[in-house]
DNA sequence: GATTAAAAATGAAGTAGATTATGGAAAAAG
DNA sequence: CTTTTTCCATAATCTACTTCATTTTTAATC
Protein backbone atom coordinates (compact mmCIF):
# COMPACT_ATOMS: atom_id res chain seq x y z
CA UNK A 1 0.00 0.00 0.00
CA UNK A 2 1.23 3.51 -1.04
CA UNK A 3 1.66 5.80 1.83
CA UNK A 4 1.21 9.16 0.88
CA UNK A 5 1.70 10.59 4.20
CA UNK A 6 -1.40 12.84 4.21
CA UNK A 7 -4.11 10.47 3.36
CA UNK A 8 -1.88 8.16 6.61
CA UNK A 9 -4.64 9.72 9.15
CA UNK A 10 -7.68 8.99 7.11
CA UNK A 11 -6.28 5.77 6.29
CA UNK A 12 -6.45 5.27 10.27
CA UNK A 13 -9.41 6.50 10.94
CA UNK A 14 -11.14 4.13 8.26
CA UNK A 15 -9.50 1.18 9.59
CA UNK A 16 -11.11 2.55 13.25
CA UNK A 17 -14.81 2.03 11.93
CA UNK A 18 -14.66 -0.94 8.96
CA UNK A 19 -12.33 -3.89 8.51
CA UNK A 20 -10.49 -3.10 4.80
CA UNK A 21 -8.05 -4.51 3.01
CA UNK A 22 -5.33 -2.49 1.67
CA UNK A 23 -6.87 -2.78 -1.94
CA UNK A 24 -9.62 -0.83 -0.73
CA UNK A 25 -8.12 1.26 1.74
CA UNK A 26 -6.29 2.92 -1.72
CA UNK A 27 -9.25 2.60 -3.72
CA UNK A 28 -11.11 4.48 -0.94
CA UNK A 29 -8.32 7.66 -0.59
CA UNK A 30 -7.59 7.52 -4.34
CA UNK A 31 -11.25 9.46 -4.35
CA UNK A 32 -9.88 12.61 -2.39
CA UNK A 33 -7.69 14.91 -3.53
CA UNK A 34 -5.52 17.30 -0.74
CA UNK A 35 -6.53 20.72 -0.62
CA UNK A 36 -4.85 23.31 1.38
CA UNK A 37 -6.47 26.23 2.58
CA UNK A 38 -5.56 29.05 4.18
CA UNK A 39 -6.99 30.84 7.47
CA UNK A 40 -10.08 32.76 6.62
CA UNK A 41 -10.65 31.03 3.45
CA UNK A 42 -14.23 30.05 2.46
CA UNK A 43 -14.96 26.03 1.49
CA UNK A 44 -18.41 26.39 1.59
CA UNK A 45 -21.28 29.39 0.68
CA UNK A 46 -24.22 29.40 0.47
CA UNK A 47 -26.47 29.63 -2.58
CA UNK A 48 -23.70 27.29 -3.75
CA UNK A 49 -24.04 23.31 -3.26
CA UNK A 50 -21.66 22.24 -1.15
CA UNK A 51 -19.95 19.97 -3.80
CA UNK A 52 -17.62 18.51 -1.25
CA UNK A 53 -16.96 16.37 2.23
CA UNK A 54 -13.95 17.34 3.63
CA UNK A 55 -12.14 15.76 6.03
CA UNK A 56 -9.34 17.37 8.35
CA UNK A 57 -5.60 16.61 8.29
CA UNK A 58 -4.36 19.43 9.93
CA UNK A 59 -5.69 22.86 10.93
CA UNK A 60 -8.88 23.79 12.33
CA UNK A 61 -12.44 24.82 10.61
CA UNK A 62 -15.96 26.43 11.36
CA UNK A 63 -19.38 25.85 10.10
CA UNK A 64 -21.57 29.16 10.64
CA UNK A 65 -24.52 30.61 9.54
CA UNK A 66 -25.92 34.20 9.39
CA UNK A 67 -29.52 34.56 10.77
CA UNK A 68 -31.26 37.31 9.24
CA UNK A 69 -30.50 40.29 11.90
CA UNK A 70 -26.85 39.50 10.50
CA UNK A 71 -25.59 37.17 13.42
CA UNK A 72 -23.38 34.41 12.83
CA UNK A 73 -24.49 30.90 14.48
CA UNK A 74 -21.80 28.73 14.32
CA UNK A 75 -23.23 24.91 13.54
CA UNK A 76 -20.04 23.01 13.77
CA UNK A 77 -15.89 23.21 13.96
CA UNK A 78 -13.60 20.58 12.43
CA UNK A 79 -10.02 19.82 13.47
CA UNK A 80 -7.58 16.95 13.31
CA UNK A 81 -9.32 14.16 12.07
CA UNK A 82 -13.01 15.39 12.17
CA UNK A 83 -15.20 15.46 9.06
CA UNK A 84 -16.88 18.85 7.81
CA UNK A 85 -19.23 20.23 5.34
CA UNK A 86 -22.64 22.29 5.29
CA UNK A 87 -24.63 18.51 5.76
CA UNK A 88 -27.30 19.68 4.47
CA UNK A 89 -26.08 20.83 1.44
CA UNK A 90 -23.84 18.03 1.02
CA UNK A 91 -26.22 14.92 1.59
CA UNK A 92 -29.64 16.37 -0.91
CA UNK A 93 -26.62 18.36 -3.25
CA UNK A 94 -28.97 21.51 -2.56
CA UNK A 95 -27.96 25.03 -2.06
CA UNK A 96 -25.85 25.64 1.05
CA UNK A 97 -27.41 27.75 3.87
CA UNK A 98 -23.26 27.87 5.51
CA UNK A 99 -20.61 28.82 5.38
CA UNK A 100 -17.42 26.85 6.14
CA UNK A 101 -14.06 28.92 6.85
CA UNK A 102 -10.73 27.71 7.79
CA UNK A 103 -9.79 29.39 11.51
CA UNK A 104 -6.05 28.30 10.69
CA UNK A 105 -3.99 27.60 8.08
CA UNK A 106 -5.05 23.89 6.84
CA UNK A 107 -4.74 20.53 4.68
CA UNK A 108 -7.73 18.77 4.47
CA UNK A 109 -9.19 15.61 2.02
CA UNK A 110 -11.87 16.26 -0.10
CA UNK A 111 -14.32 13.73 -2.21
CA UNK A 112 -17.05 14.63 -4.02
CA UNK A 113 -20.51 13.64 -3.68
CA UNK A 114 -20.10 11.91 -7.45
CA UNK A 115 -16.94 10.24 -6.32
CA UNK A 116 -18.53 8.58 -2.86
CA UNK A 117 -21.84 7.51 -4.69
CA UNK A 118 -19.20 5.74 -7.28
CA UNK A 119 -18.14 4.04 -3.90
CA UNK A 120 -21.01 3.24 -2.15
CA UNK A 121 -21.96 1.39 -5.20
CA UNK A 122 -18.76 -0.21 -5.87
CA UNK A 123 -18.30 -1.95 -2.70
CA UNK A 124 -20.82 -2.66 0.35
CA UNK A 125 -18.32 -1.89 2.60
CA UNK A 126 -17.64 2.14 1.76
CA UNK A 127 -21.30 1.76 1.94
CA UNK A 128 -21.17 0.45 5.31
CA UNK A 129 -18.53 3.12 6.14
CA UNK A 130 -20.65 6.29 5.31
CA UNK A 131 -23.68 4.75 7.41
CA UNK A 132 -21.52 4.54 10.52
CA UNK A 133 -20.56 7.86 10.02
CA UNK A 134 -24.00 8.87 9.65
CA UNK A 135 -25.69 6.98 12.76
CA UNK A 136 -22.39 8.51 15.00
CA UNK A 137 -23.20 12.33 13.45
CA UNK A 138 -26.82 11.88 14.22
CA UNK A 139 -26.02 10.34 17.65
CA UNK A 140 -24.01 13.04 18.55
CA UNK A 141 -26.33 15.89 16.77
CA UNK A 142 -28.98 14.52 19.02
CA UNK A 143 -27.19 14.95 22.40
CA UNK A 144 -26.30 18.21 21.50
CA UNK A 145 -30.16 18.99 20.90
CA UNK A 146 -29.80 17.44 24.75
CA UNK A 147 -27.77 19.70 26.15
CA UNK A 148 -29.08 22.74 24.52
CA UNK A 149 -32.80 21.79 25.72
CA UNK A 150 -31.18 20.55 29.60
CA UNK A 151 -28.57 22.86 30.59
CA UNK A 152 -27.89 26.78 31.17
CA UNK A 153 -25.02 28.53 29.24
CA UNK A 154 -22.61 27.95 32.31
CA UNK A 155 -23.26 23.76 32.02
CA UNK A 156 -23.48 23.82 28.43
CA UNK A 157 -19.52 25.45 28.34
CA UNK A 158 -18.20 23.36 31.22
CA UNK A 159 -19.74 20.41 29.22
CA UNK A 160 -18.40 21.32 25.54
CA UNK A 161 -15.03 22.03 27.64
CA UNK A 162 -14.91 18.81 29.29
CA UNK A 163 -15.41 17.09 26.35
CA UNK A 164 -13.72 19.11 23.41
CA UNK A 165 -10.56 20.54 25.32
CA UNK A 166 -8.25 21.07 22.83
CA UNK A 167 -11.25 22.52 20.87
CA UNK A 168 -12.30 25.83 23.35
CA UNK A 169 -8.51 26.10 23.60
CA UNK A 170 -7.76 26.70 19.52
CA UNK A 171 -11.13 28.48 18.62
CA UNK A 172 -12.12 32.28 19.03
CA UNK A 173 -14.03 32.59 22.09
CA UNK A 174 -17.05 34.51 20.19
CA UNK A 175 -16.91 31.50 17.85
CA UNK A 176 -17.40 29.46 20.88
CA UNK A 177 -19.74 31.43 22.11
CA UNK A 178 -21.74 31.38 19.15
CA UNK A 179 -22.21 27.52 19.11
CA UNK A 180 -23.06 26.56 22.79
CA UNK A 181 -26.22 29.82 21.63
CA UNK A 182 -24.97 32.55 24.02
CA UNK A 183 -23.37 36.05 23.52
CA UNK A 184 -19.37 36.15 23.82
CA UNK A 185 -19.46 38.79 26.41
CA UNK A 186 -21.49 36.21 28.26
CA UNK A 187 -19.43 33.44 28.04
CA UNK A 188 -16.12 35.83 28.88
CA UNK A 189 -18.39 36.52 32.38
CA UNK A 190 -18.76 32.80 32.70
CA UNK A 191 -15.15 32.18 32.57
CA UNK A 192 -13.70 34.93 34.08
CA UNK A 193 -16.39 34.15 37.51
CA UNK A 194 -14.63 31.12 36.94
CA UNK A 195 -11.09 32.23 37.47
CA UNK A 196 -11.75 34.31 40.29
CA UNK A 197 -13.87 31.64 42.86
CA UNK A 198 -10.51 29.68 41.90
CA UNK A 199 -8.80 32.64 44.20
CA UNK B 1 -45.87 -11.10 -1.97
CA UNK B 2 -48.14 -11.46 1.11
CA UNK B 3 -49.96 -8.53 2.33
CA UNK B 4 -50.16 -8.22 5.96
CA UNK B 5 -52.32 -4.75 6.10
CA UNK B 6 -50.04 -3.85 9.23
CA UNK B 7 -46.97 -4.01 7.11
CA UNK B 8 -47.94 -2.42 4.07
CA UNK B 9 -46.96 1.38 5.08
CA UNK B 10 -43.27 0.25 5.72
CA UNK B 11 -43.30 -1.28 2.63
CA UNK B 12 -44.29 1.78 0.84
CA UNK B 13 -41.70 3.25 3.23
CA UNK B 14 -38.88 1.34 1.99
CA UNK B 15 -40.05 1.54 -1.86
CA UNK B 16 -39.86 5.21 -1.67
CA UNK B 17 -36.12 5.30 -0.38
CA UNK B 18 -34.54 2.44 -1.72
CA UNK B 19 -35.98 -0.13 -5.06
CA UNK B 20 -36.55 -3.65 -3.76
CA UNK B 21 -37.73 -6.61 -5.03
CA UNK B 22 -41.31 -8.24 -3.59
CA UNK B 23 -38.79 -10.88 -2.11
CA UNK B 24 -36.31 -8.45 -0.27
CA UNK B 25 -39.33 -6.12 0.96
CA UNK B 26 -40.60 -9.63 2.61
CA UNK B 27 -37.66 -10.39 4.19
CA UNK B 28 -36.73 -7.14 5.52
CA UNK B 29 -40.42 -6.91 7.23
CA UNK B 30 -40.59 -10.37 8.12
CA UNK B 31 -38.34 -9.48 10.78
CA UNK B 32 -40.41 -6.66 12.13
CA UNK B 33 -42.59 -8.01 15.19
CA UNK B 34 -46.00 -6.05 15.49
CA UNK B 35 -46.47 -4.52 18.93
CA UNK B 36 -49.48 -2.61 20.28
CA UNK B 37 -49.53 -0.27 22.78
CA UNK B 38 -51.78 1.61 25.13
CA UNK B 39 -51.52 5.13 25.47
CA UNK B 40 -49.24 5.98 28.32
CA UNK B 41 -47.84 2.27 27.81
CA UNK B 42 -43.75 2.84 27.50
CA UNK B 43 -41.34 0.80 24.74
CA UNK B 44 -38.14 2.19 26.25
CA UNK B 45 -37.07 3.72 29.68
CA UNK B 46 -33.49 4.75 30.96
CA UNK B 47 -30.98 2.43 31.75
CA UNK B 48 -32.31 -0.69 30.05
CA UNK B 49 -31.00 -0.54 26.54
CA UNK B 50 -33.42 0.32 23.80
CA UNK B 51 -33.41 -3.66 22.21
CA UNK B 52 -35.97 -1.66 19.14
CA UNK B 53 -36.27 0.79 16.46
CA UNK B 54 -39.66 1.21 15.99
CA UNK B 55 -41.91 2.04 12.82
CA UNK B 56 -44.92 3.67 13.93
CA UNK B 57 -48.03 2.31 11.77
CA UNK B 58 -50.66 4.08 13.93
CA UNK B 59 -50.60 6.86 16.90
CA UNK B 60 -48.24 8.78 18.26
CA UNK B 61 -45.37 8.32 20.43
CA UNK B 62 -43.12 10.96 22.46
CA UNK B 63 -39.04 10.60 23.46
CA UNK B 64 -38.00 12.61 26.31
CA UNK B 65 -35.69 13.16 28.53
CA UNK B 66 -35.76 13.86 32.42
CA UNK B 67 -33.34 16.65 33.85
CA UNK B 68 -31.74 17.03 37.07
CA UNK B 69 -34.21 19.39 38.67
CA UNK B 70 -37.04 16.61 37.03
CA UNK B 71 -38.26 18.85 34.38
CA UNK B 72 -39.32 16.80 31.22
CA UNK B 73 -37.73 17.61 27.44
CA UNK B 74 -39.53 16.30 24.77
CA UNK B 75 -36.93 14.75 22.16
CA UNK B 76 -38.61 13.55 19.80
CA UNK B 77 -42.36 12.82 18.10
CA UNK B 78 -43.37 9.87 15.89
CA UNK B 79 -46.71 10.08 14.15
CA UNK B 80 -47.53 7.30 11.16
CA UNK B 81 -44.92 6.74 8.88
CA UNK B 82 -41.93 8.14 11.64
CA UNK B 83 -39.24 6.15 13.32
CA UNK B 84 -39.11 6.58 17.03
CA UNK B 85 -36.14 5.08 19.53
CA UNK B 86 -33.38 6.42 21.90
CA UNK B 87 -31.35 7.22 19.39
CA UNK B 88 -27.78 7.05 21.27
CA UNK B 89 -29.19 3.65 23.36
CA UNK B 90 -30.45 1.88 19.74
CA UNK B 91 -27.36 2.46 17.81
CA UNK B 92 -24.70 1.66 20.55
CA UNK B 93 -26.28 -0.61 22.54
CA UNK B 94 -26.27 0.92 25.75
CA UNK B 95 -28.03 2.42 28.47
CA UNK B 96 -31.13 4.72 27.60
CA UNK B 97 -31.07 8.36 29.09
CA UNK B 98 -34.93 8.51 27.50
CA UNK B 99 -38.66 7.55 27.92
CA UNK B 100 -40.23 6.91 24.78
CA UNK B 101 -43.93 6.62 25.78
CA UNK B 102 -47.48 6.27 23.87
CA UNK B 103 -49.35 9.43 23.90
CA UNK B 104 -52.08 7.48 22.26
CA UNK B 105 -52.96 3.85 21.57
CA UNK B 106 -50.76 2.60 18.82
CA UNK B 107 -49.56 -0.02 16.55
CA UNK B 108 -45.61 -0.36 15.63
CA UNK B 109 -43.39 -2.43 13.97
CA UNK B 110 -39.91 -3.43 15.75
CA UNK B 111 -37.02 -4.59 14.99
CA UNK B 112 -34.20 -5.85 17.33
CA UNK B 113 -30.75 -4.62 17.00
CA UNK B 114 -29.18 -7.98 16.10
CA UNK B 115 -32.00 -8.94 13.12
CA UNK B 116 -31.26 -5.13 11.45
CA UNK B 117 -27.86 -5.64 12.10
CA UNK B 118 -28.27 -9.65 10.21
CA UNK B 119 -30.10 -7.61 7.56
CA UNK B 120 -27.12 -5.56 6.92
CA UNK B 121 -25.20 -8.26 6.30
CA UNK B 122 -27.15 -9.97 4.40
CA UNK B 123 -27.98 -7.18 1.49
CA UNK B 124 -26.01 -4.12 1.10
CA UNK B 125 -29.38 -2.71 -0.39
CA UNK B 126 -30.28 -2.82 3.23
CA UNK B 127 -27.19 -1.19 4.53
CA UNK B 128 -28.42 1.42 1.86
CA UNK B 129 -31.67 1.93 3.33
CA UNK B 130 -30.24 2.22 6.94
CA UNK B 131 -27.69 4.62 5.56
CA UNK B 132 -30.43 6.76 4.01
CA UNK B 133 -32.47 7.05 6.91
CA UNK B 134 -29.26 7.65 9.14
CA UNK B 135 -28.12 10.63 6.84
CA UNK B 136 -31.63 12.22 6.57
CA UNK B 137 -31.83 12.19 10.83
CA UNK B 138 -28.61 13.37 10.98
CA UNK B 139 -30.08 16.09 8.37
CA UNK B 140 -32.96 16.82 10.01
CA UNK B 141 -31.44 17.35 13.63
CA UNK B 142 -28.87 19.26 12.06
CA UNK B 143 -31.95 21.55 11.06
CA UNK B 144 -32.98 21.60 14.35
CA UNK B 145 -30.06 22.86 15.56
CA UNK B 146 -30.23 25.80 13.56
CA UNK B 147 -33.20 26.44 14.54
CA UNK B 148 -32.79 26.78 17.83
CA UNK B 149 -29.74 28.80 17.90
CA UNK B 150 -30.93 31.82 15.27
CA UNK B 151 -34.64 31.95 16.23
CA UNK B 152 -36.78 33.14 19.15
CA UNK B 153 -39.64 31.16 21.14
CA UNK B 154 -42.41 32.25 18.56
CA UNK B 155 -40.35 31.57 15.57
CA UNK B 156 -39.56 28.41 16.53
CA UNK B 157 -43.55 27.61 16.84
CA UNK B 158 -44.55 29.11 13.82
CA UNK B 159 -41.85 27.11 11.85
CA UNK B 160 -42.63 23.86 13.55
CA UNK B 161 -46.33 24.54 13.08
CA UNK B 162 -46.02 25.46 9.49
CA UNK B 163 -43.83 22.22 8.65
CA UNK B 164 -45.60 19.49 11.13
CA UNK B 165 -48.92 21.31 11.60
CA UNK B 166 -50.39 17.43 12.41
CA UNK B 167 -48.21 17.08 14.84
CA UNK B 168 -48.96 20.18 16.79
CA UNK B 169 -52.87 19.21 16.64
CA UNK B 170 -52.23 15.79 17.91
CA UNK B 171 -49.83 16.01 21.27
CA UNK B 172 -50.51 17.89 24.41
CA UNK B 173 -49.24 21.76 24.65
CA UNK B 174 -46.77 20.49 27.36
CA UNK B 175 -45.06 18.26 25.44
CA UNK B 176 -45.30 20.69 22.35
CA UNK B 177 -43.74 23.75 24.58
CA UNK B 178 -40.58 21.47 26.17
CA UNK B 179 -40.14 19.98 22.68
CA UNK B 180 -39.39 23.78 21.21
CA UNK B 181 -37.74 24.65 24.47
CA UNK B 182 -39.71 27.10 26.17
CA UNK B 183 -42.33 26.85 28.90
CA UNK B 184 -45.76 25.90 28.64
CA UNK B 185 -46.99 29.07 29.66
CA UNK B 186 -45.05 30.70 27.59
CA UNK B 187 -46.47 28.88 24.56
CA UNK B 188 -49.60 29.48 25.46
CA UNK B 189 -48.84 32.98 25.58
CA UNK B 190 -48.06 32.94 22.04
CA UNK B 191 -50.71 31.40 20.97
CA UNK B 192 -53.28 32.99 22.48
CA UNK B 193 -51.78 36.52 21.55
CA UNK B 194 -51.64 35.12 18.10
CA UNK B 195 -55.45 34.39 18.35
CA UNK B 196 -56.77 37.63 19.44
CA UNK B 197 -54.12 39.52 16.94
CA UNK B 198 -56.77 38.22 14.25
CA UNK B 199 -59.77 39.81 15.69
C1' DG C 1 -73.03 11.52 33.15
C1' DA C 2 -71.09 12.88 37.50
C1' DT C 3 -66.62 13.05 39.47
C1' DT C 4 -61.85 13.52 39.23
C1' DA C 5 -57.70 14.31 37.05
C1' DA C 6 -54.97 16.43 33.47
C1' DA C 7 -54.12 20.18 30.53
C1' DA C 8 -54.43 24.99 29.12
C1' DA C 9 -55.06 30.00 30.07
C1' DT C 10 -53.93 34.12 32.49
C1' DG C 11 -51.43 37.47 35.22
C1' DA C 12 -47.78 39.25 38.44
C1' DA C 13 -43.17 39.11 39.76
C1' DG C 14 -38.49 37.48 39.00
C1' DT C 15 -34.12 36.19 36.42
C1' DA C 16 -30.79 34.34 32.99
C1' DG C 17 -28.83 36.07 29.56
C1' DA C 18 -28.87 39.94 25.74
C1' DT C 19 -27.64 44.49 24.42
C1' DT C 20 -24.98 48.47 24.37
C1' DA C 21 -20.88 50.83 25.34
C1' DT C 22 -16.02 51.36 26.29
C1' DG C 23 -11.15 50.20 27.12
C1' DG C 24 -7.48 47.18 26.55
C1' DA C 25 -4.78 43.15 24.80
C1' DA C 26 -3.43 40.34 21.26
C1' DA C 27 -2.55 39.30 16.66
C1' DA C 28 -2.39 40.52 11.58
C1' DA C 29 -0.72 43.32 8.15
C1' DG C 30 2.05 46.59 6.23
C1' DC D 1 8.26 47.50 14.74
C1' DT D 2 4.36 50.18 14.34
C1' DT D 3 -0.24 50.59 12.76
C1' DT D 4 -4.60 48.53 12.12
C1' DT D 5 -7.70 45.12 12.95
C1' DT D 6 -9.57 41.50 15.58
C1' DC D 7 -10.65 39.72 19.83
C1' DC D 8 -11.64 39.76 24.88
C1' DA D 9 -13.03 41.87 29.52
C1' DT D 10 -16.00 44.50 32.25
C1' DA D 11 -20.11 46.91 33.64
C1' DA D 12 -24.74 49.12 33.34
C1' DT D 13 -29.11 48.62 31.48
C1' DC D 14 -32.69 46.00 29.40
C1' DT D 15 -35.85 42.09 27.82
C1' DA D 16 -37.42 37.53 26.40
C1' DC D 17 -38.68 34.16 28.82
C1' DT D 18 -39.37 31.70 33.48
C1' DT D 19 -41.50 30.93 37.86
C1' DC D 20 -45.18 30.91 40.80
C1' DA D 21 -49.98 31.07 41.84
C1' DT D 22 -54.77 30.70 40.52
C1' DT D 23 -58.69 29.79 37.43
C1' DT D 24 -60.86 27.66 33.59
C1' DT D 25 -61.30 24.15 30.24
C1' DT D 26 -60.90 19.64 28.56
C1' DA D 27 -60.45 14.86 28.93
C1' DA D 28 -60.38 10.41 31.59
C1' DT D 29 -62.49 7.31 34.75
C1' DC D 30 -65.80 5.17 37.70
Amino acid sequence: MEKIVEYQSLIDHLQARVSFSDEELNQFVSDFKITKIKKRQFIVQPDFIAKYRSYVVKGALRAYVVSDDGQEHTIAFAIEDWWISDYNSYIYQKPATMFVVALEDAVILQIDFKAETKLKKANPKFETFFRITAERTAASFQRRIIMNLTSSAEERFESFNAEFPLVVKRVPQYTLASYLGMTTEFLSKIRNKKVKNKN
